[in-house]
DNA sequence: ATAGACTCTGTAGCCGCTACAGGCTCAAGA
DNA sequence: TCTTGAGCCTGTAGCGGCTACAGAGTCTAT
């Protein structure tokens, strides 16, 4: 790096590190399409820069609120087409936040089911449990 | 079958019908230890009887309250095992129940941003956009 | 000059299934 | 009896979303 080549970008591990995600996982993104390819030094070393970082929080952050990596990508379509229709991302987030209350209500009777037997088992050692028992019947 | 070879057992599809669970399934579970291997007739066919009925029925449920294969395994041992502690079944179940109890939370955090930004967002055909500024930053 | 940290590539593995291809076996109708 | 079609057998590949590793190259600090 005689030349300071890399003043100008981050490397991989540097990106990984700004927002926080695993080395890999931005090969993998680039890979899926989810990043943009970015241009290499002279040794192919990747260099990224701000907006790379902006994309990847974008991407990280949707994984995080659940999103599958090919809403995202729709998501990155209206982003990327500039004219997103609100109205159109709007929908989107509403079917999914549909999902989630879906899994919500899903866990949250796994819950009540699982607190339940667990009230009822005695802890003591004796063959008979309840928590097996519900797992049982 | 001239000698009613099936009489006394279920067939893989009959086993996977009287659970609703997934003929490949069975299969499956079989090659991960979670089932027994099962008699078989004399043209190969896997035979199965209560037992098995059973213990499918409680990794099926296992499954569904949000146990992996491992934990189910885990459980499965302990009830193999006659003498099984009621109480470490109860800490493993007390376990699992904080796992979810932390999955409903943190989808319950997601819930409240997104119906907060969806909420924001007003629908219009506008390139601005609450949910893609809620992701962007 | 060299050690060690970083990057590159392709590929395999993780979980928990699910699906498929290609062959065998069985039951029922013509 | 023959045929048709359903069901079973096996091994293997694929899914999503990563994560890890091997083996090679590159850079930096001492």
């Amino acid at each position: 790096m005689a030349d300071h080549e890399f003043a100008s970008g981050l490397k991989r591990g540097e990106l990984a590190q700004r927002t926080g995600s695993n080395l890999e996982t931005i090969r993998y993104y680039e890979k899926i399409g989810l990043l943009p390819h970015p241009p290499r030094s002279f040794s192919d070393y990747r260099l990224y820069d701000e907006t790379h970082v902006r994309r990847l929080r974008f991407v990280l952050r949707g994984r995080e609120l659940g999103f599958t990596t090919e809403e995202i990508r729709g998501l990155l379509s209206l982003v990327d087409g500039g004219r997103q229709t609100c109205a159109e991302v709007r929908a989107r987030t509403e079917h999914h936040l549909k999902d989630i209350r879906g899994k919500i209500a899903d866990l949250n009777r796994i819950e009540t089911i699982l607190a339940h037997t667990a009230a009822q088992c005695s802890g003591d050692d004796v063959p008979e449990c309840a928590i097996l028992d519900a797992l049982r019947s």
